[in-house]
DNA sequence: CAATTAGACGGGCAATTATTCGTTCAGCTC
DNA sequence: GAGCTGAACGAATAATTGCCCGTCTAATTG
């Protein structure tokens, strides 16, 4: 027994050279062949079991390794396809800037292809702080559609639509949604999709190769509240129906399962469509928002998020 | 200005994200290129980018990685060919074995060449455990070359010679010094060395392609009075003369240059050749031995060593 | 505004590393 | 002792990485 021991424990030794050698001294295998009297097949072996034994321990000496973590762990927990995490400024921790950056960093990348895509897109101050900081791009392959109408009740159009402002930015096609956020009644909402044009808008948006949504908590500093889209009255039925959050005004419960009936009856926007193979993405921070950004994920409402390191480190630790 | 530095952090972060994705998420530089949106040898720049600035820092969990770093810390700081170091272990700290094992381990590698070796032995405990620990071996294309007689001066053979055991293990030809270690004078030593057989030996000792000795210190209890080869009087004429430490019994001083005189004059073993290609190795162990062990360095004596992390760690901080 | 220059980029290629596969060998069973 | 088993080994090969070099871009300078 002390013979095993002993053997496996040189061989250790060994590995731990080998990773050392390799890691820190720089050298190639073949030299800590050399050094070691291995052939140059048993050096790599040692090195991988140096890493495989967890011998070797790399440290990343720098934020965004912290915000690297994160995001692997979300995705990990949530089973998103994409999942991005922004240093938060401790200095200014509500600033949007951080996951603004990041977001249109994302969006670049998959503007720059020539393949053309449909991009879906929802509305909220991160989104619209995201396509703010867009480069002038050149684009005409792509094709941006509007999730929900860019109109209040009264005809004016609303602040935080962002597709006009993106198209503008990147030269693309766009299909802004000319209808209100809410229809007055079911019978007036169902009349105003029967329109030709909304049916399409619809249509291309089902399709959309990405989508890209903000979110929004329920309760007193809601924005749907705060943008005066719905009432206060209307709010606090939402709270007592179990609402956490909304996504395009669609308002859902802890499970982020839609609620039944209330505004979501009179909710003029798309439905979120989720197939594994197209992301759906969510751009939200705040702490606020935790509840409703954990109860999308839960209900697979979304399978992407654009945050930032304190939010998500909230939404890890539940 | 600030955009320069905007432009400076951001390549950092994607260094840093591009070295987190490669070395703790264990992505390729096909998919780091991918995830970041970059051609993969921009992904490789950043990479190396997250090296050479040092952002990515490996740490080796594991004893030897200690013992690795002292091995190389002594061969830059004495310009060493070759410095090996094993660790102590805390409950034994004067035990031999694992210096030997290490030692045999580079005595077995040698062996294991096809090209005929001279290989030249002095003599001295650490040196003798290392040869106990060698296997059973055939190496018939070697020869094994003593650097010192193997006599007391009244003709009993020294318990310390190590050439003809090791010879018996690995089965080389061996060549012992059928001498007295001290002559009982400057004229005795000058006829012993004239005899063909030992003139022979000598020069086969000059040609070594390795050497490896044992370093005593200077002092009460210096191996040399210890096993009773000079007497106490001549420890302390040595001791005055400024000797702190000897090899095949040759005694030095601080700076590693020989003692004139005393009993120099009347050692009769091989005098310590060195030339770069060829390494002369000491195997020595033990605070008590440092001073001889760094004088030894100093004087260039020696251009290698195998010690243990004690003294290893000594040395370095002197 | 044109010329210059420093730096980044990506293609191509050489070096290095990872994996697969058939062989050998020590230890064990029967 | 024959045969089996599983680990270890090295050759071959596939994958990945590192580096050189020509080209392009953008900033600087005259």
């Amino acid at each position: 027994m002390s013979n095993a021991g002993d053997h496996e424990t040189s061989r250790l030794d060994d590995a731990a050279r080998a990773g050392w050698l390799y890691y820190v001294a720089g050298n190639t295998q073949d030299e800590i062949a050399r050094k070691l009297g291995v052939s140059r097949q048993s050096a790599q072996r040692l090195v991988s079991l140096a890493v495989s034994e967890k011998l070797v321990k790399v440290r990343l000496d720098h934020p965004i390794a912290r915000c690297m973590e994160l995001a692997h762990g979300l995705t990990e927990k949530f089973g998103l396809v994409s999942c991005e995490v922004a240093p938060s400024d401790p200095d200014a921790p509500a600033a949007l800037t951080g996951v603004a950056q990041l977001a249109a960093g994302e969006i670049e990348r998959l503007l720059k292809s020539d393949h053309p895509k449909i991009i879906a897109l929802g509305t909220g101050r991160a989104l619209r702080a995201s396509v703010e900081q867009l480069p002038k791009m050149d684009c005409p392959q792509h094709r941006i559609v509007s999730l929900l109408g860019n109109m209040m009740s009264d005809g004016a159009a609303t602040p935080y639509n962002v597709v006009i402002r993106m198209a503008d930015r990147v030269n693309a096609r766009h299909y802004p949604m000319p209808l209100p956020v809410f229809a007055r009644s079911i019978e007036e909402k169902q009349l105003l999709q029967q329109q030709e044009a909304v049916h399409n808008i619809l249509e291309l948006a089902r399709q959309a190769d990405v989508t890209y949504v903000g979110i929004g908590n329920i309760g007193d500093n809601a924005p749907l509240l705060i943008d005066g889209f719905v009432s206060r009255e209307e709010m606090r039925a939402l709270l007592k129906a179990g609402g956490v959050g909304e996504i395009t005004s669609w308002v859902f419960d802890r499970g982020g399962r839609l609620i039944d009936g209330l505004t979501n009856d009179r909710v003029a926007s798309a439905v979120l469509h989720i197939a594994p193979a197209k992301p759906v993405i969510a751009i939200a921070v705040g702490i606020p928002k935790a509840e409703a950004i954990l109860a999308a994920m839960r209900g697979r409402l979304i399978n992407g998020l654009v945050t930032d390191e304190a939010t998500a480190e909230h939404l890890l630790n539940h």
